[in-house]
DNA sequence: AAGTGGTCTAGACCACCGT
DNA sequence: CGGTGGTCTAGACCACTTC
């Protein structure tokens, strides 16, 4: 990480996994913070910065900071880029690869990611499937130009993992758009539910840190197993 | 509001909303905002900071801060305090009220908001009309003891412009919950949509600075005209 | 009054982008 | 290489909570 902020915020982020506050729900104060990992008060700040913007604790003015209540159940959250591994640990998460190939980019595509028409993009058709039930569709097109490589194994596995550790991407930042249809005929298939239920779909446009916009993907939720989570700070 | 970083982001803010940065998509740098600001460098970067979390604007170490793309389509924004009003700016947006009035917690309500059952709650539910139509049904429960008093005319124009501005309530955090069922016979009918069409659901926990719970939210969307949009920052 | 977080300043040095 | 953001330090003073 080398950074001192996230490494200390990711310290942090482990304890409270781990439960250690959770007899208090209190965390150390900015002083023992600051004496443990000696550093500034800024970096601290920094750190604890990250805590709150991740939904883990908040702060009170004159008090001190408290853990949040824990969520119960298996949400999505929306702000996380690991995706379903990560949301949902209590669970067995399986892919299976419906399509993988690179195509060129046609007219629509080629506006979404603001790119020229032809440019290459890998196109990911993944089923998403949890405790052995189907749980969603997604499908991605990520620009060959900054994912020069992508295989089946990859694509199975985490594709994020391998975006920020492998090819080191910087992702910046990322517009999600959340709505709520009709399914359509094969996904109704694929998930297994009535066609004309209801499913709930997210739209992702994502950018590295210098605002080039690397993946588009749409994600076919089954609307009985799926919640999505946000968790927001006014500050 | 008297805290300089606030004004200087808002007053950015409403810049950026003028179009005063259009025609580059660049804000102007660090050190000249500094100069035009007055205030140390620190200042204006958490001013930035917060512009960069309202999704206006991306920074990119040694180039500069951009605009981010502007979204053309109305969207419910997940990240906004102020709700409908704010967000749905190029639609009339009128409220009406199907309830309200003041009920003892129940155990379930009591269980969610972390009160004692008994506790006095307002209740209230409304249909919001966007453009003429039928919009979002919602049902919200306000702490009586935190929100001592509310009435028709608060409840059909902005709760939450009473609540900040007049009852100068901190708020703090929030939880929200989105997902996907089919609709309630009721909603179907409020909503002018067929039973058993979809419908887009937000739960919403709300708290002060402090951390107490004060507000509990439903709301029931019309699946073909609402569409949520939430902008995330990986840093 | 003591404890704890919130705001602000001034200055140093590093990392990355573009010419 | 100059310009621009990113990280970090040290210290001052304020605002709110708790007792």
């Amino acid at each position: 990480m080398a950074v001192k902020y996230k490494e200390i915020a990711d310290r942090l982020e482990c304890e409270i996994q781990e439960g250690k506050f959770d007899k208090t729900k209190k965390l150390p104060t900015e002083e023992e913070l600051i004496k443990k990992f000696e550093v500034s008060r800024n970096t601290i700040r920094k750190a604890i910065n990250q805590l709150v913007n991740r939904g883990y604790i908040y702060q009170v003015q004159g008090s001190g900071m408290f853990l949040r209540e824990e969520s119960v159940t298996d949400y999505i959250n929306l702000g996380s880029l690991r995706g379903l591994t990560k949301d949902l640990t209590s669970k067995t998460i399986e892919t299976k690869i419906l399509a993988l190939h690179v195509l060129e980019a046609d007219e629509v595509n080629a506006k979404q990611m603001r790119c020229e028409v032809g440019t290459k993009l890998y196109y990911i058709k993944r089923l998403r499937i949890v405790d052995k039930e189907p749980f969603s569709i997604e499908i991605s097109y990520f620009k060959k130009e900054i994912v020069p490589y992508l295989n089946e194994d990859i694509a199975a596995s985490s594709i994020y993992s391998y975006l920020i550790e492998d090819l080191k991407l910087n992702i910046g930042f990322a517009d999600k758009v959340i709505n709520c249809e009709k399914i359509d005929e094969a996904s109704a298939i694929e998930l297994h539910v009535n066609p004309l239920d209801p499913a709930l779909i997210i739209e992702n446009t994502v950018c590295l840190s210098n605002g080039t916009i690397f993946e588009l993907s749409k994600s076919v939720f089954h609307y009985q197993k799926a919640k999505i989570l946000n968790r927001i700070n006014f500050k």
